[in-house]
Formats: C-alpha cells, structure tokens, sequence
DNA sequence: GAAACCCTAACGATGCGTAAATGTGT
DNA sequence: CACACATTTACGCATCGTTAGGGTTT
C-alpha cells in the first residue's frame, strides 16, 4: 500500500533515487546532501524509508546552482540569487567579474614574484654561493616584488612598462648597496655637523640625485609619481620601512636648497 | 630576581611582546598566535608569566613564512620548506607557478563565462522576454562557455582563435535549433526504416555535413579536432552529453557511405 | 545471506577573525 | 581601582571528502 503511493508519485514525473540523480548532474551524492541540509536543494520527495527522491524539476535546479558554482559565487549567495529577481542579475554578474578580476592580479601579482625568484635562483646557482644566502636573496626578490605591487598605482601605465623594461633585479641589488653607502656617508655627514652648503654635502645630494634618475629613468612624471609616493604616507603598507631616515632626507633637501645660495 | 633573568635575555638581542613585534611584522597577534599552534613560528621565550616574546631571529623567520605565503604556498608545506633543501627550491617554484598558472586558467574561464551572460543580458533586455527565459539562457550560456573551456585541448592555437571570432553566442543558438530540428527528422526516418542510401537520406546526411562545417568554417583541421574530441569518450566531463544518439550518427554515416556507392 | 544503496553524524582541511573568560603589570 | 595587554579555548566561515555506524532493497 505505502509503495503504491511512491509509485504513483513516479508516474507523475520520474524520480530518481540520489545516485541516479548524481551521475545524471555530475555531482557527488555527498553533494547533494550538502545542499540539501544548506536549503539550497531539498529533494522534491522521500520514500518512506527516508531515501531522497529527485525529480526533473530538482535537475533544472541543481543545473543553474551549478553554473552559478562555476563563475565563483559562493553557495550562500547563489540561493539568494536563485529567488531573487532577474533584473538585478546584470550588476550581480558585474561584480562578479570584478571580484574575479581581482583574485586574478592577485595571482598574476604572485606569478610575478615567482618568476623574479626563479630568476634569481638561476643565477645564483652557478656562482655557487652558500645556501642560506640563496634562500634570502629569494625572499627579498618576493618582498621587493610585492611591494613593486603596490607602488603601482603611483604610476602610469606607459611609465610602469619603461620601469619593467629598465629596472632588473640586478639594478635592484646595485641600487641598494649604492644607497646604503650614500646613506651611510650622509649620517656621517650629519654626525659631524657639516654644513648643507658645504663642498662635500653638495657631492652627496648629487649621487642622490643621481640614484633617483636611475631609478626613474630621469623622467620627470615618473619622479613625481615616486614623490607622491612618499607623500602618501597614511597608505603605505605596514611592511613598507621608508630606505632612508628623515634627518637624511632633511640634510639632503637643505643641500638642494642651499644650492641655488 | 626572576626578571632580572628576563632583563639579562633581553640584553643579548632585544626581545619583543607580541604586540610590538605584530606591528614590526606587519601580521596580526592572532596571527603569531597560530604560527605558534602550527609550529611554524615559536616564539624564542616567554615571560614567567607566559607572555610570547620574539627575536630578531625570529623577525627574520617571520618574513619569510609571510614572503612565501605571498606566492601562494599554504602555511603546512612553509613548514616543511623552510627545513628543506635549499637545492629544491627551484623545482618547487616552478611547481608553484604551474599551480597558479591553473588557477589562473579557472579564474580565466569563469570570466569568461561571465561576460558572455552579460551580453545575452543585454540582448535581451531590450526584447523583454520574460524573466525565467532571462534566467535560463544565462544559464546556458555559462555552460556552453564551460564545455567549450573543456574543448579547448582539442584544438590548436590558431584553430580556437578562428574559432572565437567566428563562432557568437547567437550562432550557437541558431545552431542548436537546427541541429534538434535535423535530429527529429534523422529519427522519424529511422523510424520509417528509411534506407541510408535514399535521396532523403542523402539530403540529412548533407545538412549534417553542413552544419559541421559551420562550426568548423569548413576547415579540415578544426573538423579533425572534433573528431578527436567525440573519439575521446573517456575523457568526456560527466556532465557532457553527447548531442545526438548514436543511431543517429550510425544512420548519417551509412547514408555518408551510401554517397559513393 | 550478500551486494549495493540509503541515511545521519561528525571530523578534516585552510587561515585566521572574533569573542569569552581570565591573568599580569613594559 | 582601572587600563592595556597578555594568555588559552573555541566557534565561525566554505565546501564538500571521508569514514563510521546502522538501516533498506529500483
């Protein structure tokens, strides 16, 4: 008697027990009891032994959940759009696909990384250096093009690619070793109290100078992208550590001032 | 006495709280706290009162857990890195990369998807078809941008770049028409025993052919491609379904034959 | 009786955010 | 006394995979 009812109902419509319904839609049958217990899709029956039962319509159903699946919205939100009106889907799909486009610098920003690492490796291996010293250098390619990342957004497109064609990890290494040494030099100059106008200070605000035209390649727009930069202190990331102290800074822009004196 | 030990520690490097050394590292103190938990960071001492306290060492450490997180390498295989080999290392960056190329062809994929329901959107707002019509074409055209990501290794370069400029959203509606039209013909004649070798099976097996063509433009490369693709079974995703039954295909292949007799 | 399904319940993995309850003292 | 910071413990999130234990029978 209680078959019968189950049969009835089949005749209706075709009702497939889970594994059926599985392989039909190229879901797991753990899936369908995952979104069955999220409310996202209740089986349109049960026998009365409790065996979920699936109809055609339940297909329909599980099909858009997982073509919404498939451009990356997260099953909480896919059942909001699934009873939620049609003439907002195309702002939902908008942000969306700035979601993506997000995600995707992210990983190209990573990609990046890796390629700048592997270069670095490459080149070292053959000079044979200790490993510790490898693995370093690695990182700090990592961190040097993370942060490169960021500072982006302080400059123009056509100046970002003269940047990648002129700035290699090797200009990177020489850079920071010429600025350490001319930082090194101005704190001296500071300890001893030189004048801004001296002979000596002059010289050293115009290897800095210098080392600012190497970076930006003595472009005039790409310097004030790098100012503004510095400027934008409220938005530098946390791990960002300005190269050089303030009373360096200080030193040298009084040597430039005192220039024109 | 006892902090006196603690005063005598801190002289040898200097030691910091959790608090300062989060700020120093740009991470989170909950974040310390499960790098710890994991294994990946302790901590180089602790108060008597059991607060955290870190090194320079451990600065050091730090920057590099979060370099590598960077580039996408989970928290469990850091671990096992940063007590590997340094020699490997460059194996596992290009395994990486290969892992976030993947995820980059996903990503690539699903906005792909995105923007092709965005433009059947904007198709069809302006004819204000009902809503479920709206919806279930997004649908479709999500999954037919998936099938054909799936398609993709079938073909060459050249063959999906001909393919993408001529092959629209609309000829594939269009397409899909014809071929269910052509299919329920191909099945009333196989249903009325019709000989392969008739002029009206000739006729099918021709439309047949043509409609092959239009989605290879003729090419005999692209055709061969698609050969391989329904030759490859095996691979097929679950969810694809072969378009027309195999006794449809047997019957416009013995008409094929049938020609030259 | 056995094969082949079904069910529910619950842990695992990923990387912390966010309390809660409680102790310390930079 | 109170403020700021510390600690441990544990739930939450997202999406199922994977047993485990125990019924049902397309």
């Amino acid at each position: 008697l209680i078959e019968g009812v189950a049969v009835g109902a089949a005749i209706a419509s075709k009702l497939y027990q889970a594994h059926e319904f599985a392989r039909l839609s190229g879901v797991t049958v753990r899936t369908l009891h995952h979104y069955d217990r999220l409310g996202l899709l209740k089986p349109s029956g049960r026998t009365p032994a409790g065996y979920r039962l699936y109809s055609q319509r339940d297909l329909l159903r599980l099909e858009q959940i997982v073509a919404l699946k498939l451009i990356g919205f997260p099953l909480k939100q896919i059942r909001e759009l699934l009873q939620s009106d049609v003439s907002q889907m195309s702002a939902t799909l908008r942000r969306q696909r700035e979601t993506l486009a997000e995600k995707r610098r992210q990983l190209d920003a990573a990609m990046n990384a890796i390629e700048n690492a592997e270069r670095v490796v490459q080149d070292i291996n053959d000079g044979s250096e200790p490993d510790w010293d490898v693995f370093r250098k690695i990182i700090e390619v990592i961190e040097m093009t993370n942060n490169m990342e960021w500072a982006k957004k302080y400059y123009t497109e056509e100046q970002l690619a003269a940047l990648r064609a002129r700035w290699s990890p090797e200009l990177q290494a020489k850079a920071e070793q010429d600025w350490a040494q001319l930082l090194r030099e101005v704190a001296e100059a500071i300890g001893r109290s030189e004048s801004p106008a001296s002979a000596h200070a002059q010289s050293l605000a115009e290897r800095w100078q210098k080392l600012i035209d190497g970076f930006t390649g003595g472009d005039a727009a790409t310097y004030q992208g790098l100012k503004n930069l510095y400027a934008d202190e409220a938005n530098w990331p946390r791990d960002f550590k300005q190269p050089f102290s303030n009373e360096a800074c200080a030193f040298i822009a009084q040597a430039k001032a005192a220039k024109g004196v």
